[in-house]
DNA sequence: ACCTGAACACCGTTCAAGT
DNA sequence: ACCTGAACACCGTTCAAGT
């Protein structure tokens, strides 16, 4: 599978010839237009076929440099974590710097949200936090936890961040849930009447759910993670 | 596109004969049979041409009944969401019961991983939580905070669960993450050694990664919502 | 060493045709 | 009204063949 390029390593990206254009294929070259294409358009846009055509090499010369598609999804995915390195925080207290902290991340993960979505595809969503693990883990440390308080911590945020990026990932794009149209509405009635006739909480528990349904995830997010911050500094 | 089978709800599932066999093709068998596929292999298994074989049909009689790929997973989410009730949480404290009811509806999900990741790639994830809205907001009511808070607190709820759902969906099945391997130890490596360069922090924090990346997911999901919970009461 | 073209087994979907 | 068969445009992948 692999023993084809194992020595070929020498990568002919920068052969090119008086023009400036690709003169043979490359390894990078091959790489670098499959993440524009995710980048842009998704994970499921990425076809061999069209990746070919935007080479403008036939399907198989892809083959013979990447190996297969799962192949090129590693390879995208090894690119890509290479870019990713520590965040380091601002504020004056702790509280304050790892709950911007948070807010970063959340954005830059945010900001690559197509190639996110691949990377989580794959199972590697976690890794991409792990270069942050040292800072964050300084962070608390520094604010007092001993080092197993410390890395639940971490994890903790690190759980909190990434889980909220992915859902965002999954809510966004469709016609904004359907939280007040068919299904769920249906659902959400059929609830209060349900509760209503058991009689079992207030009236007011149906305001909540509109007043709930309301809110927008960002301001969720920023909810949460400083109350989550300030009880794990807490301790 | 959905004018064939408006009228012809009556929907032929009970018509068998003698044996008990199925006599005339009926939207309820394609969607049982096509719920079926989706739980035990996930949703990329459930190609309408496999369906069909499971029916015994040929493909086009599924696209008379429902329609394309895309009307057959909406008819599958509609069926799995009318399954889904409130869940009651059991505990003396409203902490103990908020944090039941947060266990008890992630170990649902997790139960049924295969429909809530076709129901979480069409964005319909958050509103599998709809039902559960009147029962965690009478919670939060009845202990003491109003209602402006409570819709918050709801809505964190949802999030921490739901995230934590989709995430645990993304890892495992991959080789547990590469936590220890390839990819990330490289770049855990390079980190530490960064920071050793910067020296901003102490060793103990490469001890406190290490630790932490050896907590189970189960336990930072206990850990946290415990932590949630009891912030989000301590109004 | 590097690339092409033809071919295979799979998709989803459409359409004319049967009963 | 309900179902079939053939066909089309797409996939990923393999393999013999060219230079």
């Amino acid at each position: 599978m692999g023993e084809r390029n194992t020595l070929g390593r020498r990568d002919t990206l920068g052969r090119r010839d008086t023009l400036g254009r690709r003169d043979t294929l490359g390894r990078r070259d091959i790489v670098r237009a499959a993440l524009t294409i995710v980048e842009s358009d998704g994970v499921k846009s990425l076809t061999m076929r069209k990746l070919a055509a935007d080479l403008g090499v036939a399907v198989t010369a892809i083959y013979w440099h990447i190996g297969n598609r799962d192949a090129l999804l590693d390879a995208l995915i090894e690119e890509e974590m290479a870019g990713w390195n520590a965040i380091r925080p601002t504020g004056s207290s702790s509280q304050a710097r790892i709950v911007s902290f948070a807010r970063v991340l959340r954005k830059r993960l945010l900001a690559r949200r197509n190639i996110v979505e691949m990377v989580s595809e794959r199972g590697l969503i976690f890794d991409i936090f792990i270069p942050t693990y040292e800072v964050l883990a300084g962070e608390f440390l520094s604010a007092g936890l001993d080092e197993s308080q410390a890395a639940l911590a971490v994890r903790t945020i690190q759980h909190h961040v990434v889980g909220a990026v992915v859902l965002q990932r999954r809510v966004e794009g469709h016609p904004q849930g359907r939280a007040a149209s068919s299904v769920a509405s249906k659902t959400v009635s059929k609830t209060v009447s349900k509760s209503e006739e058991l009689g079992e909480f207030p009236d007011e528990a149906s305001v909540v759910t509109k007043l709930a349904l309301a809110i927008p995830t960002e301001k969720v997010f920023e909810y949460s993670t400083k109350l989550l911050v300030a009880s794990l500094l807490a301790n």
